[in-house]
RNA sequence: CGGGGUGUAGCGUAGUCCGGUUAUCGCGCAUGGUUUGGGACCAUGAGGUCGCAGGUUCGAAUCCUGCCACCCCGACCA
């Protein structure tokens, strides 16, 4: 495995770049913009997707698919929705090729010219609210609660490698309800739910807030999101929910008759978390010897290996190591046993530890003799040598252990470099040295442009659940009712 | 889409300014042998449209034109 590569503090973009392909997450394909993602981190993305979609369903919704074109006209119906997304837009416009006149390959026929022109789904509200029309009468009908797992395609000017591509992979959840309470409530719950995933799974802290107007998804009355900091102290945006109000049900006239025989416009909500997360994954654990990921993540949780002089040797570890493999996969833990004979002990230890697999166990002719193992974390690379006796046990109560620290270990690194500002001139140094800076601010959109011009930092959310406190805007200098969180962001 | 940079074997590179036999070196790969508690060693070998397309020239990795891809910085965004 490569050594040759920056570490954070050298080069933060080029680490990350350079982890993410020669750690075998993703690769950049033949198409601009768009990535491969490769099967160690697709296996990756599987699990978040398996987690996620348990906890979609525990809260009642089911998942459904929609088309991935959406005819244009559906577009310009949500006025601020076509504003957000015209000018990043993928556009069918033929359906059939001919060969060249030249006999030199394949020419679009401009016979087969669409009558309405088709756009690739940049999100799905405009497809799903023009459906959903079908699907409500009454207040018998509500709510809808469906998710949908999907690509979609955003045609951005400058790409990295799961933080922002052409296509990505995502959530997104699309309901509907009969009240405004209820609209919002689901917002706030499955806010609530990406908060729990990215902690509790992922092991990455993050504040849960409300968007500024200026950082509104387009087309939502209120943009919930979850903020997550990198070991850069840039902030990451790890997931949105929106509450949409009528907008989506009056631009599709999706009504329903309540109780009382009144007709009233449905009311919306949607939210996704997408591939990014695994930029996030890799940004918040990882270090310079690769990667590290949290236990509930890896594709493998636990490795195996062998080290032995002969094939006598390799056939007794094989035995012992054999036991373990099976106690281990009865505890519900992944756990590969590598006895290649290609490779050396010293080699594997490398792949392994740059593949972040959280936990290595080694068997040499010593531990046979010994009845112990050497089991070495990836987190904090310590090793210990072990008894057999609970042996299995012991590695779950591990594996339980690097699950907490990363996240411990993310919340001190994201306390140390939060600070606060109560002035423009404290602001801007503070802003300079990175990580989030809480600082008040007067509520108004060209206060927060300003403040981004000269600062390149954006509000990233007005943190939920934080204390109230008077306070002068540092920018303007009028009055404020609680801080925000500013940082630059990804 | 604007500014800058890079493109030579799977990866990293020398050579490019100043054109000249068979394109350099390391890693990796294959085969054989010795090895195996932190990226082993020796020997032999395979692997190249020098990003692509034109042009200049007796001759192009090298000079000229156009294009493409990627990286960095900006604008835009999850």
């Amino acid at each position: 495995m490569a050594k040759d590569f920056p570490t954070r503090a050298e080069n933060y973009a080029q680490w990350y770049q350079d982890l993410v392909i020669k750690a075998d997450l993703a690769e950049n394909s033949a198409v601009r913009g768009c990535m491969v993602i490769k099967p160690y981190g697709y296996a990756i993305w599987e699990k978040m997707q398996a987690v996620l979609d348990r906890k979609f369903k525990e809260t009642g919704h089911s998942n459904a698919y929609f088309p991935l074109f959406i005819p244009k006209s559906f577009f310009s119906k949500e006025a601020s929705h076509v504003e957000g997304f015209a000018k990043e837009c993928a556009i069918v416009t033929h359906y059939r090729l001919k060969n060249a006149e030249d006999g030199n390959g394949v020419v679009v026929d401009p016979e087969a010219k669409l009558e309405e022109e088709l756009i690739i789904r940049p999100t799905s509200e405009t497809i799903i609210w023009n459906t959903y029309r079908g699907w409500i009468q009454s207040y018998r009908d509500l709510p809808i609660l469906v998710n949908q797992w999907a690509n979609v395609v955003r045609w951005e000017m400058r790409t990295r490698l799961f933080l922002r591509t052409a296509e990505f992979l995502w959530q997104e959840g699309h309901t509907a309800h009969a009240t405004k309470e209820e609209a919002i409530e689901e917002t706030k719950r499955m806010l609530d739910v990406y908060a729990d995933f990215v902690e509790n799974t992922m092991a990455v802290p993050v504040y849960k807030g409300v968007k500024t107007a200026n950082e509104r998804f387009a087309g939502a009355l209120d943009t919930y999101c979850i903020e997550a900091m990198m070991q850069d102290g840039k902030a990451l945006q790890a997931g949105t929910s929106h509450f949409l109000g009528q907008n989506f049900a009056k631009a599709f006239d999706v009504k329903f008759t309540g109780k009382d025989g009144k007709q009233d416009f449905v009311w919306a909500t949607s939210w996704g978390v997408s591939t990014r997360l695994m930029g996030a994954l890799v940004m918040a654990h990882s270090d310079d010897d690769g990667l590290v990921l949290p236990p509930k993540l890896a594709p493998i949780q636990v490795v195996i290996v062998p080290i032995h002089k002969n094939d006598e040797q390799l056939a007794a570890i094989t035995v012992v190591a054999n036991k373990i493999v099976d106690e281990l996969k009865k505890l519900g833990i992944s756990v590969k046993y590598d006895d290649r004979d290609t490779h050396k002990p010293g080699w594997k230890f490398s792949e392994y530890e740059f593949k972040g697999v959280p936990v290595r166990v080694a068997i040499g002719p010593r531990d046979l003799e010994n009845g112990t193992v050497e089991v070495a974390r990836r987190d904090t690379k310590e090793k210990s040598v072990m008894q057999l006796t609970d042996l299995t046990l012991k590695i779950s109560h591990l594996l339980d252990h690097i699950q907490d620290n990363l996240y411990k270990k993310a919340l001190t690194f994201r306390e140390e470099n939060t600070h606060h500002a109560d002035s423009y001139d404290e602001f801007k140094k503070k802003i300079e040295q990175g990580g989030f800076v809480m600082a008040h601010w007067d509520g108004t959109t060209e206060t927060e442009l300003k403040i981004k011009e000269e600062t390149k930092a954006t509000i990233r959310c007005i943190p939920l659940n934080a204390k109230k406190e008077k306070g002068k805007c540092i920018f303007s200098g009028n009055d404020s009712e609680q801080r925000v969180i500013f940082a630059q962001a990804y």
